[in-house]
DNA sequence: GCGCCGTCGTAAGGGTTCTGTAAGGGTTCG
DNA sequence: CGAACCCTTACAGAACCCTTACGACGGCGC
């Protein structure tokens, strides 16, 4: 997500406040600064300050809405009906007057997001008769319902969002078992093993997962490109 | 659209507000009658007051969403901030502190719609020979009515609005319970086996309720869900 | 070609955590 | 006062993870 606003204080407050929750930061003090990274940044959701120097705050939601539909949440310490129905007009999604308490900001923001979430796509991936749907942990292979314990998942989930790159033992063993646990090699051979039995893939001539010899393994990518190596 | 409030002023200001854009307005004195209501009419936004006679205001969101995504704002003569975050965790769009402008709340309710999208899955739901009836909070099972006591409602409600996806221990607790018993495990256990007992569903061969071990538990999928990705 | 050595696949067991289950007491409400 | 419901605890069995051990394979130097 992105803020914008030109008061350092509420760019620190913001950030801190979202990132024990797991949020990805930007920001920008002018809204020039704001429409420039946006294009190329992959931002989900925008909060905007609407008295910035420069370029105004509805200019900037009105350019912004020109091609991107991400949600936008407007901080302004103007009351006045008229600045609001204005933003709301330009196209934002909410408007928070400052000064503001930070759980209601959290809370407006989920709310937001929580309707974008439905316009999604379901974050579901398949590889040959294997489908693993990233939104509800669930594995299917064949039709069938696969069982995994929550480490063969979270191995599982390292490798179908990483296919064909190679990933060494260290990352996986930190994304897996957290760090500290980054040279127990022998454990990754365990569950890589238990992994490929229920998975039915032989490491002999592996259908899913490629050993790499003292490097780590790489999810096999599409028989597409495969064909189009070979 | 359903304008719910026990101040007949404040209906039929909103009433006469919105009829000069063409709206079709419901409206409803409580928070009953606006839940009797909801199934059967075709309703696309929702202005609640949160400060009902009888069911609380945030008792009518939870019971609404569990059937239905249609947008709610929020009006409340409530400033504290409690009470907002709950609404919005509840599943409030918006949040409109009385007085309010009237200019404002059309705004606001053009920027909620403009959000809106299909899909909202219809009050009863199936599985197998179960029968849940979300708008009118009944269940029956092979036919029969199966009586439930509240927490077990809300715990089976939780599954049966998100099929085939893992619910977490902790989102299970905060669902059925609130927060603050996020961490309680041992009270789960304890409602899900009751659950089970009555839904006829032997946890060592689920029908409905599917347990993954160390996380949460998992409301069996549809077979023919796989069709309905693809 | 041959042996050495590191890496890998595989099997199995123990210990720990998690789950299902039963039972009892406390609280609320009619 | 009784019924219904929720909270709380205890324990046995199951699931899961950690740990170790061993043979197979392949690369490398000699």
């Amino acid at each position: 997500m992105l803020v914008v606003d030109d008061d350092p204080q509420i760019l620190r407050a913001v950030r801190t406040s979202l990132q024990g929750h797991d949020y990805e930061v930007l920001t920008a003090g002018n809204g020039e600064t704001a429409l420039d990274l946006l294009p190329d940044a992959d931002v989900d959701l925008v909060v905007l300050d609407l008295g910035l120097p420069g370029i105004g705050g509805h200019e900037v939601i009105r350019r912004l809405r020109s091609w991107s539909e991400v949600p936008i949440i407007v901080l302004s310490v103007r009351e006045g009906q008229h600045d609001k129905v204005e933003a709301f007009e330009a196209g934002a999604d909410d408007y928070v007057t400052k000064p503001f308490a930070m759980p209601e900001l959290l809370a407006r923001m989920r709310a937001v997001r929580r309707r974008l979430e439905g316009e999604r796509h379901p974050p579901v991936v398949r590889f040959d008769d294997l489908e693993v749907d990233l939104g509800r942990q669930l594995v299917r292979i064949g039709g069938a319902d696969l069982h995994l314990t929550p480490t063969e998942y979270r191995l599982l989930e390292a490798f179908v969002t990483n296919p064909g790159k190679l990933l060494t033992h260290r990352w996986l063993l930190q994304r897996a078992w957290g760090s500290g646990y980054a040279t127990e090699h022998q454990y990754l051979r365990v569950f890589i093993r238990q992994l490929r039995a229920k998975l039915s893939d032989d490491p002999a001539r592996p259908r899913f997962i490629v050993t790499e010899a003292g490097l780590g393994y790489r999810w096999k990518p599409d028989p597409d490109l495969d064909a189009a190596v070979s």
